[in-house]
DNA sequence: GGCGCCCGACGGACCGGTCGGTCGGGCGCC
DNA sequence: GGCGCCCGACCGACCGGTCCGTCGGGCGCC
């Protein structure tokens, strides 16, 4: 709430336009979902969208921007943090997974629809894609580097997790019987043994 | 001559047509694709589809059933395998990833866009897709039950190996560095690390 | 308070274009 | 001739997006 109930109403109805979309694009795809849909699911005619949002395209591009944007500022919460770097891998996962629990419909729109961007925003989404893995490859470099982390190649590594963890996007079910705190521990487990030096030999 | 080889093969016009669907739906998705971009790749009219398919759903349905039986087929040759139960993960990983590597665009339709089914192909899909999964589940239980594998829920781990393997889909191109057997190789050990005993204390 | 104006929110009708799919006929090979 | 393969022309439906009129609440002016 801002206080001006002018701005507030306007804020409301785009916000509901663009969760409606949100939603949909995340559970039947960009190219599936058609403008007469996302108008319905907010309650306005397919015309009054175009009152809140210039064009279908653009409001994929903000929500992949919103998506990335918490995906981002919660990790950047756990970057600096002051821990060795198995348990900053565990916290990253961890955070991955709750963000994306918790903001699934934009977050979605990142990790799945992003390829049906065009033009200036499609250059934008690939950037904001690969600075996010940079991170996570900077993560597991340093723990290499440290020791922490047994030697393997950096770029399948964080393929493997990143994979894990935006697969999540595909499977989870709010009713699916598990709390998002329980995946997101088992998860961070299993990167992290997947990472951690010992049980040479293999 | 297209210049692309997965369509220049020299095959029936049926085949091209498939082939030349899986390659799109792979890259743009099933809703992005038409008919006629198909049959351009195919180098056929539009019209002339229809003489080799009945619609562009059945040949979803076609696709995502053939990439499911690369993946089955392949498995089972690994399933009864008389090896340890870690040998056999290893074993299951690495051919997930050589098949999917190996029969790219097909498998890429049964993991990417098996969604887009309707009707009795949509049910299929789930059934051929439970009964994949069902199988990970088989082997990770029989390794947790055998004491190989840490006691840990059996779906979660096969949601985050199956996670990490189905990404593949979205990142790996034949000129990208890595040589399947290289993927293959590390992604069997990050998931074998993922769930063997050991390092207890964490 | 009462009146009139304005303006943002909204929706019905409609646009050009493209979709998946159909149809009738032509062309070449046996 | 007959048959398999193929194509141009075409269909109704639906796409994203636009136009333009309606409605109603807020605000200045008296």
């Amino acid at each position: 709430m801002t206080g001006n109930a002018a701005v507030d109403a306007e804020v409301t109805s785009r916000e509901r336009v663009l969760r409606a979309a949100a939603y949909l694009f995340r559970t039947k795809g960009f190219d599936a979902t058609s403008m007469r849909e996302i108008a319905q699911l907010a309650g306005l005619g397919k015309s009054s969208l175009y009152h809140h949002v210039p064009s279908k395209q653009q409001m994929l591009g903000e929500l992949v921007d919103h998506g990335m944007d918490q995906l981002t500022s919660a990790l950047q919460r756990v970057a600096t943090a002051d821990l060795p770097t198995t348990e900053r891998l565990r916290l990253a996962v961890r955070t991955h997974v709750l963000t994306y629990i918790e903001h699934r419909d934009s977050v979605a729109c990142f990790i799945q629809e992003g390829r049906a961007l065009t033009g200036d925003q499609r250059g934008a989404f690939f950037a904001h894609r690969d600075r996010y893995e940079g991170w996570f490859r900077e993560l597991v470099a340093d723990g290499i580097a440290k020791g922490e982390f047994r030697p393997t190649d950096v770029k399948l590594a964080v393929f493997a997790i990143l994979g894990m963890c935006h697969w999540v996007v595909r499977w989870y079910r709010p009713d699916g019987g598990f709390p998002p705190e329980k995946i997101a521990d088992d998860f961070a487990e299993f990167a992290v043994r997947g990472l951690v030096t010992g049980q040479e030999g293999g």
